[in-house]
DNA sequence: AAAGCGGGGTA
DNA sequence: TACCCAGCTTT
């Protein structure tokens, strides 16, 4: 680079800067966290946007703070509080981090948000653009904090054609973006690269008329403004066929249906659910096709009883649909019937697990006798003798229970009463009023709110 | 370095 | 309906 084009680039960077913070001035929109200075303000507000857009943030936002004002009530409180207020936000792992460096700041730092950045990173849930964040807008010190906001508009502004999506982009960004914030501005500067934006540089149609350093924007200079920033794009989420139970009991459980809690880590959490199983592709199908509604409930009937829950599918009731970045569930639940005579809900003693083998067997039995006719007749419900599994008469039930695929729910109590801490899945009879008490991921909370819609004669 | 982890928006 | 958005942790 010689020295003029030198000398351009830096004239180029101040006025981005100068005109960008003058705009902000003027523009910046009235958001809560904005209104002060508050680091733990700052800090929630930041972990909630991550992946997620102001709009659906603002409501979270006012519930959070408003039932936990302070870090020591945050870390003081509940889990499963932290987890209702986060419910259907998503990313579940943000919440139970964000109470966990909560915990970190009470203990370490006295309650105050660390203002240093080795303190501040070591925080679980905040890496660098967090860190940034957090050191830049509540105070005010000159870290870059660089998310995909920044990364679009540094990359359009100075036309870098670097691929987003690597690690050494962001880096090679962050030092850019030090560069560019004013003296003493870091706070304000920092927050107008990412309202710019969220407000003008948008990914799909940029406003480039109102940007204010549009003048000397390379990328829109050039004409490609729309082709920035370079990013390879994720792999498509992979399909997933599911049966789920809603099931109603009866008894003393009458107007209440089961849940479960999933376990304590990887995906949802320890949120709670409707319990639900993979559907085996049907023998000889395309992959993918829906299971044939008797093998379905079939088994879905044995899902049930090898899980303990003494159940049994009596009508498809409707299929839900629920996306995540990497899997597509498509849930067919079924209506299910309580069985009474063995006490719901588990953990279940040694007895009642013998009991419940013994039923399990009974089952199985029950299954290859209707399934041999079924065969003999050539009807199509063969189709759960997956590999594995095969439930042939005089099957061994030890080794089919213990080498079936499915993942059973954790309820045993072992012979010593102890219960298993690390995938302790706990289930419970609730009503719709008991819904407030329990965090359920979107698909659930909407099912559920259906189902006691129909049953109160609200809806159809 | 790559994969796992939700949910909502827009074209 | 198809596609896009995107930071931290874990592996």
């Amino acid at each position: 680079m010689t020295q003029q084009e030198q000398q351009e680039q830096q004239e180029s960077k101040l006025f981005f800067s100068r005109h960008l913070l003058e705009w902000y001035h003027q523009q910046k929109r009235d958001l809560p966290w904005r209104r002060h200075r508050n680091p733990y303000y700052i800090w929630v507000s930041e972990i909630m946007l991550q992946q997620t857009r102001v709009d659906t943030v603002i409501p979270y936002f006012h519930r959070f703070i408003e039932r936990f004002p302070t870090v020591e009530a945050l870390a003081d409180a509940p889990e499963e509080d932290v987890l209702k207020c986060w419910e259907g936000l998503g990313y579940y792992s943000r919440a139970r981090n964000l109470q966990h460096a909560a915990r970190q700041v009470k203990e370490q730092y006295g309650g105050n948000v660390p203002n240093d950045r080795d303190a501040v990173f070591s925080l679980k849930g905040v890496g660098p653009y967090t860190a940034g964040a957090i050191l830049s807008i509540a105070f005010n010190r000159p870290e870059p904090a660089v998310d995909g906001n920044v990364m679009r508009v540094l990359s359009r502004y100075f036309l870098m054609e670097d691929d987003i999506a690597k690690g050494p982009t962001r880096i090679k960004m962050e030092r850019l973006a030090a560069e560019l914030i004013p003296e003493g501005s870091a706070s304000h500067f920092n927050q107008a690269l990412m309202e710019l934006g969220a407000l003008v540089c948008t990914p799909k149609s940029p406003r480039c008329l109102t940007c204010p350093v549009m003048e000397h924007c390379a990328g829109r200079l050039a004409g490609c403004e729309t082709s920035l920033p370079v990013k390879t794009k994720a792999k498509p989420p992979r399909p997933e066929e599911r049966l789920a139970a809603l099931i109603e009991g009866r008894g003393a459980h009458a107007g209440r249906v089961l849940i479960r809690q999933r376990p304590m880590s990887g995906l949802l959490a320890r949120m709670w659910e409707l319990p639900h199983w993979p559907a085996p592709p049907a023998e000889g199908a395309a992959p993918g096709a829906r299971l044939a509604d008797a093998a379905a409930q079939d088994r879905l009937r044995r899902s049930l009883v090898k899980a303990g829950i003494s159940a049994r599918p009596s009508e498809h009731w409707m299929a839900a649909e629920h996306t995540f970045s990497h899997i597509i569930w498509t849930l067919q639940v079924y209506r299910c019937r309580e069985e009474e005579g063995l006490p719901l809900p588990m953990p279940l003693a040694a007895e009642g697990l013998a009991v419940y083998r013994a039923e399990a067997a009974a089952a199985v039995t029950a299954y290859s006798l209707e399934g041999a006719s079924a065969n003999g007749a050539g009807t199509a419900s063969s189709d759960i003798g997956e590999a594995g599994m095969t439930p042939s008469r005089g099957a061994d039930l030890e080794s089919v229970l213990l080498t079936d695929s499915i993942v059973p729910l954790e309820v045993e109590v072992f012979a010593d009463g102890t219960e298993n801490p690390e995938d302790m899945g706990a289930v419970r009879w609730i009503n719709r009023e008991d819904m407030a008490r329990y965090a359920f991921p979107n698909v659930f909370l909407k099912l559920l709110n259906s189902y006691f819609d129909v049953q109160e004669g609200r809806k159809e």
